[in-house]
DNA sequence: TTGAAAGCGCTAACAA
DNA sequence: TTGTTAGCGCTTTCAA
């Protein structure tokens, strides 16, 4: 285990000041071309790299940006941090990255860790049962900002904010569209001849479901199509849920021709279990699903579904972050285009 | 942008000495009960929160691990961060991640920051074409632990140190035993009266590519099948590649009757695609993946897949780099158990 | 264009 | 059980 390298021993061999090493090492203004060139060569050679303590320590700053996410393992939220990885890393900022498993009290510690170390940012995309925000106040008190992508609070949800453009809360968000989304999909649905859909969705306290909730119910008014609690089933959207979705489809009395799922891997498992029930896709049931998971592709027919930009929202979140540390004024609401992607798994009429 | 409270300020407030307020703050054996519990008491009412830059720069330690992995909008890898996470988040030590994007190029300049930012312990999975480790050579000399998971160098993967259990290398390493799991794969096509088996596989520059076509040839050598170097096919394991291998395989003179493909994702486009060209699985291809996706469980035949525990090599992972860290002597290599799941995709002889 | 000096907040050896 | 003191490595104000 060597000795690290200092500005002070670069400093003795060069005989300057550490004062100087330093601005000549930070390509200050006032420091001659020589000098620099000397300086840099050295600190080359002897290995120097600097301590990133001392420098925040001094500077109060981390280039560190946290992100609290509901889980790593998944394809959606893994393809967000890829774009924000890429963008953080060309800024030379770092990702601390932490879950809050779908849990507010690993939401709630989590926060508080990143706070206590500092991040300049922070990026949040809440678990499935927070409904306060309460946890983040810290964060804005002191100044640092926040920005919130895809769930974001129920307040702040395209439906809530919808008319008032801008929000109280001062935090940045990234998100979709979700209730132009999901009306464009049940639209679609309806168009294909579906009469009766059934809407398979997540926790209805999550602004992405309410929002997509709200967009179903748009379409369906907008045809003259009663609501009916009984067709939304609200689920965690696993594997089981869609498969119970078929179940229960294919039990009701009246018979949904039409299925929109939030998710396309629940939308999948749905699928699968509707074809082992003896049902048609789409003919007896059309079907529309949510994310463009590569999955849709290599299934039976294939998924309609809405395509979802997760690497261009991790990358745009990362980026109006690091522009509002820069001084940037808060960008509001920012809003990622999506688009309904058709496949085989809606197409009824030839 | 309030002014941060330092445990000056609480020295102040209670009349004793920062050295005893910090102190009193970590719990130093020295200090009395009611000191400990005064300056408790007081920090918390005060808002204080330690300055990890002060204290990193002072202990020269910086209580995170660096994360070097290929991609992370993989669900394979995305899980096996999750439990990095989970393990390193309890033992309060962060979790700073990069992607090096299949790239040399990125996993050097990846090392190169993370070194800089002075992690205190490394974890890395290779990218696709990562030939040499000197870039890690840096960690190593400055005694900083250094840990492999999955892709491993490839002078280390299980194949070839089978026999020898020491490495030369100083690096610790979490893998699975890939070649005997291939080997298990590849026996149970086999066994279900596969006589040409079509190998599907990865770069065969990566640890678990070559190991894997190590166990594929063990077995067919102990089944007295002929290796046919035609029946390897070495792709980037996308969707395109599942497809055009089903087309290739359809092509052939004469057909393989069985697919052993070292990744679930390619492994389903290949089975969707065989469908697709009127090919029957198992009947006339029987099919075997590698990693137990969860898609292969809504896929029609569900896929035969090597069940692959990521989360588990995530935690281990992790847990072993912590030890290290804490002053255990390095664990050598470390196999996390595997193991063959049949399903319908497999299963001949009833 | 460069240097001196102070200080960011904390910890730890040594002393009491 | 507590205090004194020095210093981790860097940046920056002020002065030259």
């Amino acid at each position: 285990m060597e000795k690290e390298v200092t500005i002070y021993d670069i400093a003795r061999q060069v005989r300057l000041s550490p004062a100087t090493v330093s601005r000549a090492l930070n390509d200050h203004p006032a420091i001659s071309r020589e000098t620099k060139a000397m300086v840099t060569a050295l600190a080359q050679q002897m290995g120097y790299r600097s301590n990133p303590f001392a420098t925040n320590l001094r500077r109060q700053r981390t280039n560190t940006l946290g992100v609290i996410v509901p889980r790593l393992n998944s394809i959606f939220l893994s393809t967000v941090l890829a774009g924000m990885e890429k963008v953080a890393n060309a800024a030379s900022y770092n990702l601390v990255i932490s879950q809050s498993l779908e849990s507010v009290r690993k939401e709630v510690a989590n926060a508080r860790t990143l706070f206590d170390s500092r991040v300049d940012g922070l990026l949040v995309s809440l678990a499935f049962d927070t409904d306060t925000t309460d946890h983040f106040e810290a964060f804005l008190k002191k100044g640092i900002p926040l920005l919130y992508f895809d769930r974001v609070p129920v307040d702040q949800g395209m439906a809530a904010t919808a008319g008032s453009r801008l929000s109280a809360h001062p935090a940045t968000q990234v998100v979709i569209d979700n209730e132009q989304a999901s009306y464009e999909a049940v639209r679609h649905l309806i168009e294909q001849g579906c009469r009766r859909v059934l809407h398979l969705t997540g926790n209805l306290r999550c602004s992405v479901y309410a929002d997509r909730l709200a967009g179903y119910r748009r379409a369906l008014a907008e045809y003259d199509l009663a609501f009916e609690e009984s067709l939304v089933l609200e689920t965690d959207l696993g594997i089981e849920a869609g498969h119970q979705a078929a179940r229960q489809l294919q039990a009701m009395a009246d018979r949904p021709d039409g299925v929109f799922v939030t998710n396309d891997f629940s939308a999948v498992s749905c699928l699968a279990e509707l074809k082992r029930l003896g049902l048609r896709v789409p003919t007896d049931v059309a079907m529309v699903g949510f994310n463009d998971d590569p999955i849709t592709q290599v299934v039976e027919p294939a998924l309609t579904t809405v395509h979802y930009p997760g690497e261009l929202m991790g990358e745009t979140a990362a980026r109006a972050l690091i522009d509002t540390l820069n001084g940037a004024p808060s960008p509001g609401q920012v809003v990622i285009p999506s688009r309904l992607v058709v496949r085989g798994s809606s197409l009824r009429r030839v």
